[in-house]
DNA sequence: TTTTATGCGTCGTATTTCTTGACGTATCGA
DNA sequence: TCGATACGTCAAGAAATACGACGCATAAAA
């Protein structure tokens, strides 16, 4: 209170908390009131309404009173003051809350908007067993795991060691070590049915050569579409010279092609379907081999040793 | 464990959290310490302490003190006591990190497992642009748009009254009323460049049947796929006799088929690429287009009157 | 119109929470 | 063996917050 340049930049944690609230309702609701503060942090009302006096102080031209509707109300002249107005991060809120990952009060959302997230729901990863995989990444040990294979009926068991997580197309993926075929392969996190530690020292991780080196995708509008839907999609996907070169991990440049039907010939689905094409698929394909290749030789190698 | 009425239940929100964050770095991280806590919640060590002595006297099986790393760590024991264990929630986390939509800071990680997420960026959407939208959804408003329709060349203004959110195949789309066309519309949300208010009443989104009323899809494996892998499919999707009813709003049928390709003739794409497959097609289309004159025609009765 | 309920704000005092400073212990590595 | 760095605890003081009391403005119900 006898300091003053402390006023406009709160120092401690649950005070400074209580103001991002304060912004993100406004930003995002546009109204806030002391109740809505006091119910979130388990304040009283007279610490909430020197919390609103607080905001006011700091961002006075951001909310006004509305004696009427009984409430603090976004300003047209508003400017988030303290939180980082990303929409992405709100949206994606949004599909946590829809989808039941996220409780709406672990969230600061007030009212939702009434939104629709339809997705084909595939078998959930079980928390236990992301934990013990996270746990051989960290401790470059191995594990072994229940897989569901497509190709078998009953679980197989493999040892393996993860040393990575990727994601593509709504799956996530454990990138790992194959005791069992002495090479690196992906492992689909929701078909892993359980995780057992054992012994044992894998291969490194700097033997994968597909997971290590990059491949350059080009990408371009899919030219069977008409020129002013080409200009379109280029603008879209930010490409200059109707051309995107994107940096994929070679082991992953195939989840990348099927997402977006790059691996299917131009022509055999309708344009519409297919908006993007790939300008270099015979490098990718041959860059993927040969590394696949010189990725074995090292692990033999390393093994015979 | 001894004291039961105040010691378990922490009542104040700043301590609740911070035990929550310890149980969190225990959960994910396997470890936690003194420091971890000082930094993220601007505490003192000695309060850190004590809030560690809180939470072993909540949960004293989960952690144990090593002297040697000289941090608390996981035992083998632990089990959650105040956090979510939502494997999905995290997976969502690294996500937004990785796509630079958060900042590593505002979540409670703390080492990251290596982690790739490769997507195709599209253009983001302005949080202005989403606030403005969110604004008129909430109140029922008129906007007026600039929209970068895929068939033009310049921005389109065009006055719509977004009435819910939709998401799918990672785009966000706003439902809308647009009074240009009398009937209602999907707006891709990256695709809107200015949003600004403007008057007049819209229709009401009532009479946005296809939005409304929902249909279901028959969804089953693809026949041309061995039996196991059909196997496999359905165990994946959560099939019941090799099918699965999904409820989707009309309006969004459209965007699950292209998803998956169910909106391609069987036999086109190699199996592989096309795991599922849609048995009641021309039910979809034929519900969809008769709700969609139903609307168009209840509109204009609303209008007419 | 009056009444009642519900927002907000503020003042002074009590209480809880957290910090500060001082001091002690165990482990590791130079 | 020494210094650095983890941990822990105790006691006093500062800061944050709660509690109780009171006043003002608006809206909806009586």
């Amino acid at each position: 209170m006898a300091v003053e340049n402390s006023d406009d930049a709160p120092q401690k944690w649950p005070l400074r908390k209580r103001l991002e609230f304060i912004d993100f309702r406004l930003f995002w609701n546009g109204r806030v009131n002391r109740g809505d503060i006091r119910d979130t942090f388990d304040i009283s009302v007279q610490q909430a309404s020197s919390d609103l006096a607080h905001y006011e102080r700091l961002a006075p031209r951001n909310m006004v009173y509305d004696r009427g509707q009984k409430t603090y109300v976004r300003t047209d002249t508003y400017h988030p003051a303290l939180i980082e107005r990303s929409s992405e991060r709100f949206l994606l809120q949004l599909v946590a809350i829809d989808s039941g990952w996220m409780q709406r009060e672990e969230t600061w959302f007030d009212q939702l908007p009434p939104v629709d997230v339809t997705t084909l729901k595939r078998r959930p990863t079980g928390s236990r067993v992301l934990l013990e995989i996270l746990d051989a990444i960290r401790n470059h040990t191995q594990v072994e795991i229940g897989y569901r294979s497509l190709t078998e009926t009953a679980d197989a068991t493999r040892t393996i060691a993860p040393h990575a997580l990727f994601y593509n197309s709504s799956r996530w993926y454990a990138r790992a070590y194959s005791a069992d075929h002495e090479d690196f392969r992906d492992y689909n996190l929701n078909r892993i049915g359980t995780v057992r530690k054992v012994g044992g020292i894998p291969a490194d991780s700097d033997f994968d050569y597909e997971w290590v080196h990059t491949v350059d995708l080009e990408i371009g509008p899919n030219p069977e579409l008409p020129p002013i839907q080409q200009e379109g999609v280029a603008a879209e996907y930010g490409m200059t010279d109707n051309k995107l070169l994107l940096p994929v991990r070679l082991s992953m440049a195939f989840y990348l092609m099927s997402e977006h039907n790059l691996d299917v010939d131009v022509g055999v689905l309708p344009a519409a379907k297919q908006q993007i094409v790939l300008l270099n698929r015979p490098d990718v394909d041959q860059a993927r081999k040969s590394f696949r290749q010189l990725s074995k030789q090292a692990i033999k190698r390393a093994l015979g040793k």
